[in-house]
DNA sequence: GCCGTTTTCGGCCCGACTGTTTTCAGTCG
């Protein structure tokens, strides 16, 4: 999969692009394409293979050209050009906060400076305040940049950002003089991975906040601070931008706020055509200026011919046309999650329980769950042995008596091995009232090895559920490589349920993935992989990835109720007896 | 460079904050 390195290359060639000077349009345009090549789910060479290069939203004849070009050859002659053009370490100025393209193009000519260190350098001895236009503040401003670009650690994964932004968010909301205050930008869409925290509040006096929000102790540095928004760094790096409104600007700024961009040009250049003016304020008559909506967000699209669009669907990936024609998904919600089919605990690698477990799902209201330890081979984290299976299996039968508001499935995670082939015997499995399989060792095997062994897991009768299918975890590994497609074809067909584990460093299946499968009539299943009891919360990770990936209630198989799951697992609807067990 | 129920050519979202400016360019959201 080149996806990434393909869209790395159009990033760069926009770079230079815009260091030299070429139209901001032009510009945009590759940087559409490469956005579009990251978020495209599948294979690039696939597609390019197809010769479909063009139908990717943003990819016209020039850069398809390229694309394919780069892809079967390995390099591309018009950016080799380009980088003869324009030095290379030019580009990496660019990652300084505060340095663009007019900067980095002035600092290279005037002072021949063409890397973040000969920039720092230069600095720090004084010569950047010779050139036009640049003072000491700025050249102050340059080094504290470079100083928190080395600091920092790329995008934080949002099982870290969240928490940390519901904190702030109960700070900004306890400031003086703050009516509403909500999370915006990517954190509300449930992205993965977080660039930095934006935070919304509405207010009759708008700079009072922002004074105080900048005045906090949390704040360890001040990035920016006007009437309108502030942007502090914390101790931990975190960057928040908080920007603050009057009340009856909130709905627009939250619509403005919560974006995407992609999003926001999309729904600016729509209203636009229809005689509006869209911006963080409101939504204003182009024939005579007046202010048409804006104190909700509702309003907003409403006034532009939209449904009121989920934060999760909002990237520019087809959410507009379908607000336009009253098609939007009925998006799957926390509350429709009838129970957890992916549990550990301290009988493999959990912290915690058996009965803990349960108590722990019976608090969230969960109509079942499933208890699903390790296999065998899992040695290393005392997968269950065949005798431990039954001892569990008996234990499970006594709390299904104690607890008769809740039914405890007895479940396994069980290991797929190098050959596809499972853990457990078939009569084994069969025992079992969920099986889960998954790919927990030998991930570096090639494409068609890695396939053809999740394939056969999949198409086994006994599997219910392929866990964290392609194994990611968020800034460790990447995802082995596979054919997806197939996958989904293959669960589609046999049933089996694909999981997007809510584990935040995993977030696996991912949500373009999550949409595959929507679009394939496979079936997901939302689950925490908790191992402890407070884990059991990081399903509402999952749900986002699911919202994002278009999923509706109907295609989740923990949204099932009881009776449903088991005769679509086909299982016996009652409680499995002890003497039955044993 | 891309794209089309207003266009195959001529548009392409709209605004805040900073620093250095004597009127606004550059950068970022
Ligand atoms: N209209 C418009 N809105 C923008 C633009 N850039 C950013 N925004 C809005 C939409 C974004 O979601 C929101 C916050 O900006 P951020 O740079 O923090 O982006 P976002 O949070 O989406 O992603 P992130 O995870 O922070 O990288 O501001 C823009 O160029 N035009
Ligand atoms: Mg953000
Ligand atoms: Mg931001
Ligand atoms: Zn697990």
């Amino acid at each position: 999969m080149k996806n990434a390195e393909a869209a790395e290359l159009l990033q760069n060639i926009a770079d230079m692009l815009e260091i030299k000077g070429e139209s901001p349009f032009r510009v945009r345009a590759y940087r559409e394409a490469a956005r579009a090549i990251e978020t495209l789910a599948e294979p690039i060479e696939a597609v390019a293979e197809r010769d479909e290069l063009e139908e990717i939203p943003g990819v016209g004849e020039s850069i398809a050209a390229k694309l394919a070009e780069y892809l079967e050859t390995g390099t591309l002659a018009y950016y080799e050009d380009l980088r003869e053009q324009v030095r290379p370490g030019l580009a990496e100025l660019l990652e300084v906060p505060g340095i663009g393209p007019k900067k980095a193009k002035l600092f290279y000519e005037q002072l021949g400076i063409d890397s973040i260190e000969k920039l720092e350098k230069a600095a720090r001895e004084h010569k950047l305040r010779t050139l036009p236009r640049i003072g000491p503040k700025t050249e102050e401003g340059i080094l504290n940049a470079i100083e928190r670009l080395r600091g920092r650690s790329g995008r934080t994964p949002l099982g870290i950002a969240l928490p940390a932004a519901r904190e702030f968010l109960e700070i900004v909301r306890g400031l003086k003089d703050v009516r509403q205050a909500d999370l915006a930008g990517s954190l509300r869409r449930g992205r993965d991975t977080i660039g930095d925290l934006d935070l919304l509040a509405s207010s009759d006096d708008p700079a009072r906040v922002v004074d105080q929000f900048v005045a906090l102790p949390g704040a360890k540095s001040i990035l920016a601070h006007g009437p309108t928004k502030g942007t502090i760094v914390t101790a931990e790096h975190l960057q928040i931008d908080l920007r603050v409104v009057k009340p009856e600007e909130y709905g627009a700024a939250l619509q403005y706020f919560t974006g995407s961009k992609a999003h926001n040009i999309h729904l600016r250049a729509l209203a636009e055509a229809a005689g509006y003016k869209v911006n963080e304020y409101g939504v204003f008559r182009t024939s005579d200026d007046r202010r048409v909506a804006g104190e909700t967000e509702k309003g907003v699209y409403q006034t532009v011919g939209l449904e009121w669009i989920p934060p999760e669907l909002r990237e520019d990936q087809g959410e507009i046309e379908a607000a336009a024609s009253g098609d939007l998904p009925d998006l799957v919600e926390l509350a429709d999650i009838r129970g957890d089919l992916h549990l550990h605990t301290d009988w493999s690698d959990g912290r915690d329980s058996l009965e803990q477990m349960v108590e722990a799902a019976r608090a969230r209201g969960y109509e079942y769950v499933v208890i699903s330890d390790h296999s065998v081979s899992m040695g290393f984290v005392h997968g269950l042995t065949l005798e431990r299976i039954q001892e569990q299996r008996g234990r499970i039968v006594e709390l299904n008596e104690r607890y008769p508001d809740i039914r405890i499935l007895h479940g396994t995670e069980v290991n797929i091995r190098a050959d596809g082939s499972l853990d457990y015997e078939d009569e084994v499995l069969a025992e079992f009232d969920v099986v889960t399989a998954s790919v927990h060792s030998g991930m570096g095997m090639d494409r068609e090895r890695m396939t053809r062994r999740i394939l056969r897991a999949v198409r086994n009768p006994h599997v219910d559920i392929l866990g964290h299918p392609t194994g990611r975890i968020l800034g460790k590994r990447e995802p082995y490589e596979v054919d997806l497609q197939a996958v989904i074809r293959a669960a589609a067909e046999s049933g089996t349920a694909l999981e997007i584990n809510a584990q935040p460093d995993r977030l696996d299946l991912k949500d373009t993935d999550a949409r595959l499968v929507a679009e394939a009539g496979a079936m997901v299943a939302i689950n925490s992989d908790a191992h402890s009891v407070e884990q059991l919360g990081l399903l509402e990770y999952g749900i986002a990835t699911a919202r994002r990936g278009w999923i509706e209630r109907k295609h989740v198989l923990n949204a099932l109720p009881l009776e449903q799951l088991l005769r679509r697992l086909g299982r016996p609807t009652t409680p499995a007896r002890y003497a039955l067990a044993a």
